[in-house]
RNA sequence: GGGCGGUUAGCUCAGAGGUAAGAGCGCCGGUUUUACACACCGGAGGUCACAAGUUCGAUCCUUGUACCGCCCACCA
């Protein structure tokens, strides 16, 4: 058993501590839930971070909101899993690979899909989840035992089967359709993964000679090299302008080949001429355009968008800019070209590459989402499914309602490969073979056949294979991993479909392929549906719905209950943080330090454009001065509890990270403190004291607090009622206030005082560890035998559930009487100017028995917080001398003014308060002249100003006798 | 074009139809007291973006305006 230091420094450190109890609580299987156990199940599912990725603070923010959760449920008895694991992240992950493969001059065409594939394998083997190690730094309290890679066995088990089953029911077909192509990955795109940006562009206007040659149209365009594939023009049907010509045809020029002129609505006449050129094969608008009348898809791009052979051979080869450059030369050479002017818009890019994407006419695997969205929405509109805070189920609506079919297939290698096989003899004619190395250029099943080659041996070559839009799928049986021959023809020549799954296609599975899907596990009867989702807003569509819609298909129920929906973490400024920009933080660095010089370095060598190094060093050096000291992890995560607010983005500032770093070691200070007065457990106490009655109940009521919030998902209100309770009711009062006990001799009181210390400060350590678990498990490793507990670790000790019995108005009342009376003298003392501790002679006069009885039994408080020097009571009517007075109720407290007061300072005062008095005593006589308010508004609401007002007027009549009293002398 | 969110103390942010709007940081003044100067004590600081409406009462509800931000959408 690991042993905190018998001997605490002065101030905490984090690190040493950290590590240390992380690797204790790991190696002792705490984070692993107990099936056995009869207890209410708590599952979150951690959404599995790109195998790629290192921790950034949106994981951090993220992580530490499903750790709280995670050891705030288990420590209430819940049977509790928080599933960690990664994904492959198909087209991140090959990116990483590849660029390596570039800087040893080879490429994934030299070493051939399969050994490509076995170097990204061990590229993850030993180089990939980083993530995984930063968790534990954090404090993840994963169940590490169950770590899953969506690539796993496992889980690409339920791939296929999902796959299969959703391909069976024509839930997924293949087919030919415009799709988002990223010319520099050589593969289609979901819709999601395209990042639309306004950008600064032309509009050209071009002039399309009539094929009779009398006249011409006049067509604008962002996208001139289109041109080559335009297949017709398109005016509004009701454009008087051009009514006459529709159905005539105009000469495409460079192309030299004849169009229609057709009339469509979707044609806008206002802009531009009202005449559009229509290149059914590049863009979307002019597909659907086609598709209606019934135009030819021309394609003119290769698969890097480069001019084909469906082009004129002069632009044969040429990149998509420079046969824009080209096409404009040219028309504008054959005095086409009508006009130019500069214009703004929506430029499409790829998520990952940032390169433009070309609408691209190619076959691609389609997920039909409508009925799966059907009872996606559903689910969320019967309120099976909770979005916290709610307005996200709108955005969720508005997208599930509008979906488009899902395009799942990937031209890249690394990922799930559509488990789809071809006949080859069967569909001979439909499969062609690239790239068989030795064995030749290629070709189909059928040519190949012709000249000998054996067909096995080219399948396992091929480097790429393409499938016709006519060859007919075979998928493998629900129990198989792939089929064995053709249900055809019975030839075993099988080839597999090229593609490879959209990354999200796996994810979607998640919830349940983690838990043993299709097998019918345990885990998966225990945890599913999982609780509750903590995801951003941002993979709502890419993973959410999605998930959704797969849960409710294949497991007939809801993957979660609750979505919680974090917001951003940006800089200080409000920035989104990013690598190119030069202002990300690493959580890494907040929790051990960094010092200023690696900070700089660190910031300025991931730039996108390396001219701004010089600027991101200024304001690096000019934020962070000192580099940035090590906060320990238990400090960012109090930090980011603090911060995560409803649905709102978040300013990371230091500031606040060092406010809670200051906590931290607040809590340390609290407990050797404790340590220093308590060496073995106490004996309880026939009775208690009020301040140890006091703090009970206040406890109780911080522990209700932290419940109310937690259920709420209110982070920021459970933090702060633990440190406001912590700091300021048990360090700042009751410890002060246990210190005339503790130091008195009277053995009784001190054994009780040390009792109800030592058990309070273990309840805050359990109440505070699923925000602090570090700090709160090396106090108290120490401070439980004390305080009566056993246990291995904090984190399986009971959560501090309020008890209402323990609640006591009474000593709240003497609390809050010694907190005003104590806070009277101090403010006295602070705006007077008195030392702190120097005696100060007081006089009371006024009040009720209570008061009297209060200044007798709370003497020993009052001089230990407020050093008096003496008490006395003055007569009601007896003369006071000129002093400085507060009233605590309708007690007056009296401060001689002699050798200790300036009297106009307190005339000054005097008078401030007096304004703000009458003030409000103002406020609460109109309020109740107005007989409105009085008969319209609720009794006790009526009666409570009605009480104020005469608090107000006591007050005030108070402080203007004092006022007069002292101003009377003064003449 | 549609949708969503924001505007509260110098900064970062909480907040509820009804006392006198809060916290952390920062600021000002005081204190090295035997847990803690990463501390303690006292204090200053807000027309709750603007306008109208509902109400006995609005900073909170409604509508509109302004500014900021985000998401979605096919205007070439």
């Amino acid at each position: 058993m690991t042993q905190p230091s018998a001997d605490l420094p002065k101030t905490y450190d984090p690190q040493e501590v950290e590590t240390r109890w992380y690797t204790f609580w790991e190696a002792q299987g705490f984070f692993l839930p107990n099936l056995a156990e009869q207890a209410p199940p708590f599952a979150i599912m951690i959404p599995p971070p790109n195998v790629t990725g290192t921790l950034h603070m949106g994981h951090a923010f993220q992580d530490t909101l499903m750790d709280v959760l995670t050891r705030y449920h288990r420590m209430r008895g819940a049977k509790t899993l928080w599933q960690p694991g990664s994904d492959h992240a198909g087209i991140a992950t090959q990116m990483v690979v590849e660029r390596q493969l570039e800087q040893e001059g080879s490429s994934r065409h030299d070493l051939g899909r399969a050994e490509f594939i076995n170097r990204v394998w061990q590229w993850k083997e030993t180089s990939g989840n980083v993530i995984g190690t930063q968790l534990r730094r954090l404090g993840a309290s994963c169940d590490w035992s169950r770590e899953r890679f969506t690539m796993d066995e496992g889980l690409s088990r339920a791939v296929t089967q999902v796959f299969v089953r959703l391909f069976n029911e024509d839930l997924i077909y293949r087919g030919q359709r415009l799709v988002n192509w990223d010319p520099v990955l050589h593969t289609a795109i979901s819709d999601l993964e395209v990042e639309s940006e306004e950008e600064d562009g032309h509009l050209w206007h071009f002039r399309y000679p009539l094929a009779d040659g009398s006249d011409h149209l006049t067509v604008a365009t962002t996208r001139p090299e289109t041109m080559l594939g335009d297949q017709a023009v398109a005016v509004h049907p009701e454009d008087e302008r051009y009514t006459h010509l529709v159905g005539k045809q105009v000469h495409l020029p460079l192309a030299e080949r004849p169009i229609p002129v057709v009339a469509d609505d979707h044609v806008d006449p206002e802009f531009g001429s009202g005449c559009v050129k229509i290149t059914p094969a590049h863009d979307f608008n002019d597909y659907q355009m086609g598709q209606r009348h019934d135009l030819t898809l021309l394609n003119i791009f290769t698969e890097d968008a480069r001019i084909n052979h469906n082009a004129p051979a002069a632009y044969q080869g040429l990149d998509r800019f420079k046969a824009r450059e080209r096409v404009v030369a040219e028309m504008d050479a054959a005095g086409l070209l009508a006009s130019v002017e500069d214009h703004r818009l929506m430029v499409p890019r790829g998520d990952r590459t940032g390169t433009v994407i070309e609408p691209f006419l190619t076959d691609q695997w389609f997920v039909q989402v409508g009925p799966l969205a059907r009872p996606a929405i559903e689910a969320v509109e019967r309120g099976d499914i909770r979005f916290v805070p709610d307005n996200w189920a709108k955005t969720y609506y508005e997208w599930m309602y509008n979906l488009e079919d899902w395009c799942i297939s990937r031209q890249i290698w690394w990922g799930h490969r559509v488990p789809v096989w071809y006949c080859a003899e069967c569909d001979g004619d439909h499969l062609t073979l690239h790239g068989l190395g030795n064995l030749g250029e290629g070709g189909t099943p059928n040519q190949l056949a012709a000249h000998g080659v054996a067909l096995v041996e080219a399948i396992n070559q091929a480097e790429h294979i393409h499938v016709g839009s006519n060859a007919t799928p075979i998928v493998p049986g629900t129990e198989d991993e792939r089929p064995q021959r053709c249900p055809n023809c019975g030839s075993d020549k099988l080839i597999q479909d090229p593609d490879v799954l959209d990354t999200w296609f796996s994810s979607a599975l998640w919830p349940f392929s983690t838990l043993g899907w299709p097998e019918d596990t345990e885990e998966l009867r225990t945890f599913y549906p999982t609780t509750v989702l903590v995801t951003g807003f941002d993979i709502i569509f890419f993973w959410v719905a999605r998930m959704i819609m797969m849960g409710c298909k294949f497991m007939n129920n809801v993957p979660f209950e609750e979505v919680y929906v974090h917001g951003l973490v940006r800089d200080s400024e409000g920035n989104k943080m990013s690598k190119s920009k030069g202002n990300v933080l690493d959580p890494l660095d907040l929790i051990d330090g960094i010092d200023l010089e690696s900070l700089v370095e660190k910031r300025t060598s991931a730039l996108m454009q390396p001219d701004k190094a010089k600027a991101v060093e200024t304001m690096t050096r000019k934020e962070f001065p000192e580099g940035i000291p090590a906060f320990g992890a238990d400090a960012l995560r109090f930090t980011f509890a603090s911060l995560a607010t409803m649905g709102r983005d978040i300013k990371f500032d230091l500031g606040r990270i060092e406010g809670y770093r200051n906590f931290s070691t607040k809590l340390w200070n609290a407990a050797r403190f404790n340590f220093m007065h308590v060496s073995q457990p106490p004996e309880a106490p026939a009775g208690r004291t009020w301040p140890d009655r006091w703090i009970v109940s206040r406890l109780q009521r911080t522990e209700a607090e932290v419940a109310d919030a937690m259920a709420a998902y209110r982070f920021n209100d459970a933090g702060h009622a633990v440190y406001d309770f912590i700091w300021h009711a048990y360090c700042d009062w009751y410890l002060e206030l246990a210190k005339p006990a503790l130091q008195g001799d009277d053995p009784q009181a001190a054994e009780g005082t040390r009792f109800t210390m030592i058990r309070v400060l273990e309840a805050g350590l359990r109440l505070l560890h699923p925000f602090m678990p570090f700090v709160t498990e090396e106090i108290w490793q120490r401070a439980a035998p004390l305080a009566g507990c056993e246990g291995a670790t904090i984190m399986r000790q009971p959560y501090p559930a309020a008890d209402e019995a323990l609640i006591d108005a009474e000593a709240e009342a003497d609390y809050a009487w010694l907190e005003a009376f104590v806070g009277a003298l101090r403010s006295i003392r602070g705006e007077m100017n008195i030392n702190p501790y120097q005696a100060i002679p007081v006089l009371v006069r006024g009040g009720d028995e209570r008061d009297r009885q209060r200044i007798a039994n709370h003497r020993p408080f009052i001089d230990a917080l407020a050093r008096p020097e003496r008490i006395d009571w003055l007569g009601q009517d007896a003369e006071a001398p000129q002093a400085a007075a507060e009233l605590v109720g309708e007690l007056q407290i009296l401060v001689p003014l002699e050798g200790l007061i300036d009297l106009e300072a307190e005339l000054q005062r005097l008078d401030k308060e007096l304004e703000k008095v009458a003030g409000d005593l103002a406020g609460s006589r109109k309020k109740l002249g107005n007989p409105d308010f009085t008969d319209k508004a609720p009794a006790e609401v009526v009666a409570r100003e009605r009480e104020k007002l005469a608090e107000f007027e006591e007050r005030y009549n108070q402080l203007r006798g004092q006022r007069d009293r002292l101003s009377g002398l003064q003449e």
